[in-house]
DNA sequence: GGGCCGGATGTGACCGGTAACATAGCCCTA
DNA sequence: TAGGGCTATGTTACCGGTCACATCCGGCCC
């Protein structure tokens, strides 16, 4: 099997081409491309000997060269935040899945915390790579008044998941972040609750805001009036920022006999502080966590939180994306938002009239 | 702006090509070539024509042509077990992140559990897109006699992750589980136990049979006489998995002390499923877990676990291949483990010389 | 038996870049 | 002042597929 490469030129492993394999089965290149294409009318015989010659010279298709005469990449690209974030992880599998269903590829960029002008370059890559949608999963999103984005919209169908950049002609994905952060308050109000604090994450993310003004909005709904002291916002979702927010309020509010902690690890920080406090989670104070994460059912006290259906707003959004693709171009972009069910466990205790602090 | 696709053809928002900008900025495309890879030789004004031409039609340079031209593509794939999976999306964002320091994009293809030849199709369509490394990470591969992966290790450079395959050519990149499994055992050995049972994951996962390596090389050293009773697998990793196992081991060995679970989950399990029985930990019995999930720090107890370094994992599995890529080819792949190093926290506890039981 | 039809196959252009080489000025030196 | 060498730019082929259309051939109809 000498390699026919010509003289001189000794590249690796020169792979067959489509006239390659045309040669050697003595046919046209065109009635291998219709053998690989599964085209109707190619006499039985003559199949045979193409998919021989195919297998011989070990012939590998390339999507590289078909995507530029077809002008169809069958890719989508995704941009997130660190893929190491379970919560994102979730949403990448769930496009994932549902993209491959549809027969496209993903690929993803996803951002590292810190890094700087980072989704633009991305968007800048996936955008040379043709990809045929993009979902961008960057909350943080610091693009809004970025021609870039606007640029990709026009060209491709685009959905924006979790932000609250109003991009006319995107689709949006969303959790309903206000909804989830109304039925986890009004579930603790209604435990009887009057104390009830809130752990937030960072403010810039859109989802933080939501959920605070859910818990505002259950807080007036309950007739309960809004404390400032009661709101401790944290500079990021994990645990140390959930202890150290709760010692905080400890502080500020001693009376409180509920948190609603706006993530599940920020939830868990929180039940560690209060235990090395002496206090006692759910008898002294209850704790409403917001994710679902896996651990969380087995937590002692397992933990009562509002579940975020995450993958499900991955497959959404490559499932519009493949709608826009098909279908002729809707004008403007819808937002659809996502339930997101509080889940009951036993980290909420009731609390009867007179045991009010 | 009209289209000037030409008649008849109506083509979505058809896009500029270099040529389009290379007539309305009056040079030839070679030219634009230049500027738009940052060539010398072109003359600041030249520059400058072309520079304002991109804009006004909006060129985006095509990576699918560059690619069919230059017969490089700056795109490594990598196939996974599912992302959602914590520890693997661990290692897709630590594949990532080097890749694209060295200028390359990732592709990624995620199994689902319970799909069919999903593995098999992937590599296909990679080879097709012509990526210039893989990196695979399935441990459960079924690919072992499989021409297919045989023939990716042939053209191009790979790395299999956590996989027990033996495939000259290509690179492999591991935990080194034989060993974490051995310090999680002796460290309770070491604790005076002596009755220490483990729960494993499945045992088709080389990863679960080196821990279980690892557990009886301790037992081994410490003088302690294997006892298959104290040796329980499970068919996930899960929480559940965990309850159900300790459940079982509770039945078959009740003189047990200690478990070493092979993931945090099933040790979170199992730990669940002894306070349900009315066990305390570590007091009654000492649970090691592996991994070292986000949420082991503030489980009630800390758990001490083995962490496992995976986004180091797909770190090194991506440098290699870049390696691989810019220096010749080294004829044979190496085995690279990375060390699993136990964090002790406060889920195990001494025993003393006359409690045991 | 000529013409038409339709299935099987071949031909040449094209997708949008890059590479190699050609060419045209220009400056410098002998 | 001719020739060498360098810079700026243009020309043409090529990467490996797909597409549109041409061609060939056997069977069928009148």
């Amino acid at each position: 099997m000498l390699g026919e490469t010509g003289p001189g030129r000794v590249r690796h492993v020169k792979g067959a081409t489509i006239r390659d394999v045309a040669r050697r089965a003595r046919v046209s290149h065109q009635t291998v491309s219709r053998v690989i294409n599964g085209r109707e009318s190619v006499t039985a015989e003559t199949r045979d000997r193409v998919v021989r010659a195919i297998r011989e010279l070990e012939y590998v298709p390339s999507a590289v060269a078909r995507s530029l005469s077809s002008q169809r990449t069958h890719t989508l690209g995704m941009v997130t935040t660190d893929v190491s974030d379970h919560f994102f992880a979730e949403a990448v599998a769930g496009a994932e899945a549902e993209a491959r269903k549809r027969g496209y590829f993903l690929i993803i960029g996803s951002i590292e915390e810190g890094s700087e002008d980072d989704e633009r370059t991305y968007l800048r890559l996936m955008l040379e790579r043709r990809v045929e949608g993009l979902i961008v999963a960057v909350p943080r999103l610091r693009l809004a008044e970025d021609d870039l984005l606007a640029d990709a919209v026009a060209r491709i169908p685009t959905v924006l998941v979790a932000s609250d950049i109003d991009l006319a002609g995107a689709d949006h994905v969303d959790i309903d972040n206000r909804r989830g952060g109304h039925e986890a308050t009004a579930y603790l109000a209604a435990q009887n609750h009057r104390f009830i604090a809130t752990i937030t994450g960072p403010l810039d993310w859109p989802s933080a805001r939501a959920r605070l003004d859910g818990y505002r909005d259950a807080l007036r709904d309950a007739g309960i009036s809004a404390d400032r002291s009661l709101v401790e916002p944290c500079v990021d979702w994990g645990l140390d920022s959930g202890r150290r927010a709760a010692e905080r309020l400890l502080e500020s509010a001693p009376r409180l006999t509920a948190i609603f902690a706006q993530s599940d690890l920020l939830a868990l920080g929180a039940i560690a502080a209060l235990r090395g406090r002496g206090m006692r989670v759910p008898e002294d104070v209850s704790v409403v966590g917001f994710d679902d994460i896996p651990v969380s059912s087995v937590f002692d006290p397992p933990l009562t939180t509002v579940r975020q259906p995450m993958r499900e707003v991955g497959e959404l959004a490559a499932r519009l994306i493949g709608d826009r693709a098909s279908s002729p171009r809707k004008t403007k972009g819808a937002r659809h938002m996502l339930r997101a069910p509080l889940v009951i466990r036993g980290s909420v205790a009731r609390l009867d009239g007179s045991a009010r602090r």
